[in-house]
DNA sequence: TCCGCTGTGTGACTTTTGTTACAGCATAGA
DNA sequence: TCTATGCTGTAACAAAAGTCACACAGCGGA
């Protein structure tokens, strides 16, 4: 069953059945309900989580001030950061913050570190994971310097609809203030400004996007 | 020689004589002048860089506007998304330029997936890097959501300052503004307030560092 | 020494973002 | 249905960053 698991949403771990068998052995299925706290920041890595369904928000804290959504994490995915900081022995960096209610596969850390050592395959996966995510970062860094908070605003959108694969955020401006480290009022104001535009459209509680930017 | 070389600067890699040996073995020297463009954006990626000496800079460039300075790469460093761009067979996302004269051992391509297939010690390594550029990466996306210019800039001289190991600057206003996506106006008049605030001291294209923030 | 180029300083203004303060709206539950 | 509470809209102001315009300083070559 949990090589059924692997075979579906993790096909590059899969493809050598000698590793499959190994990571469903010793894995264990775990699942989660929205707003549980899957990774702390600051935290010893004791596991590398691998999603088989939903989604976990990964924030990244600043010392005194608030939090930043980094990215999502979905189906098929893994936190990267774990395995490079488990390697490490460091504590984590970051936060992972369930989403939508979500199943993980759970590998603990030392059998992680076996497999890595044993398996290329998996290196390659978490390179390619590691690839997706530095992209993601790169191109939050570049928007934040050279865009607008209003194009921010739409890439957000446009991202957590594609996370969720709808239309229609259910977030609070207030919620995403939060996610973008600004005040509810700008994205009060900015959120208004983007529904003159025709690009979404408002109600209480949530936000329907109409058109993509790009 | 070249396993000298590896012996000082990449310990790590040379725990195992086997892979200390090979990788003498098909690396080779290369050394590159100030503002050479050692890794292009958009270009496939050939071969892995180990830095023997010197600094490289990385930049990110954006499609319409300008490009920004990620990190420095030092000594016992390499590019790390040279290695997961080319396990991915995909182009580089940024860009590589040397800052002060480099000596650089070079991994081809080929070669390069074939250790990380066989050693464990290259794939920790590669990790190891991969964690501490991304810390930085956060760590720059904090202080663009909750800083100041004005701290921005702070970081940006202590960085530098570390990176070529002493606290005068040689840069004019306008490269700080390059590296930083701003303009040089913004540059000077930031810079003149943090003269007054007694951190640095100002002379015609160099910068003191008189005092680190943190 | 003088000229010219590059680099720096700075005032005045615009745009963007954040802050304060408050009013009105929506919805769930009494 | 009414009300409390949370969510949204918006004006007015403050602060930060970017833009424009121009003066002048420093340095290197003719």
């Amino acid at each position: 069953m949990k090589e059924q698991i692997l075979e579906t949403y993790f096909p590059s771990l899969s493809k050598l059945p000698e590793l499959r068998s190994e990571l469903a052995r010793i894995s264990t299925v775990h699942t989660y309900k929205k707003d549980e706290v899957i990774l702390r920041e600051g935290q010893y890595i004791k596991a590398i989580p691998l999603l088989i369904s939903g989604i976990v928000k990964v924030y990244k804290e600043d010392e005194n001030e608030g939090e930043v959504l980094l990215y999502y994490l979905k189906q098929g995915e893994s936190c990267v950061m774990s395995m490079t900081t488990l390697m490490k022995g460091e504590k984590s960096p970051v936060k992972g913050v369930v989403e939508e209610d979500a199943e993980i596969l759970i590998v603990p850390a030392d059998e992680a570190i076996a497999i890595a050592n044993k398996y290329p395959a998996w290196n390659s996966f978490i390179y390619d994971l590691f690839g997706r995510k530095y992209d993601e970062l790169l191109h939050m860094i570049t928007t934040l310097i050279f865009s607008t908070n209003e194009h921010r605003i739409m890439e957000y959108l446009e991202k957590t609809s594609r996370a969720i694969g709808q239309t229609v955020i259910k977030k609070t401006h207030q919620q995403i203030a939060q996610d973008l480290g600004s005040t509810r009022e700008v994205m009060s104001r900015t959120l208004k400004k983007l529904e003159h535009q025709g690009k979404v459209k408002l109600s209480q509680g949530s936000i329907q996007l109409l058109q993509h930017s790009h």
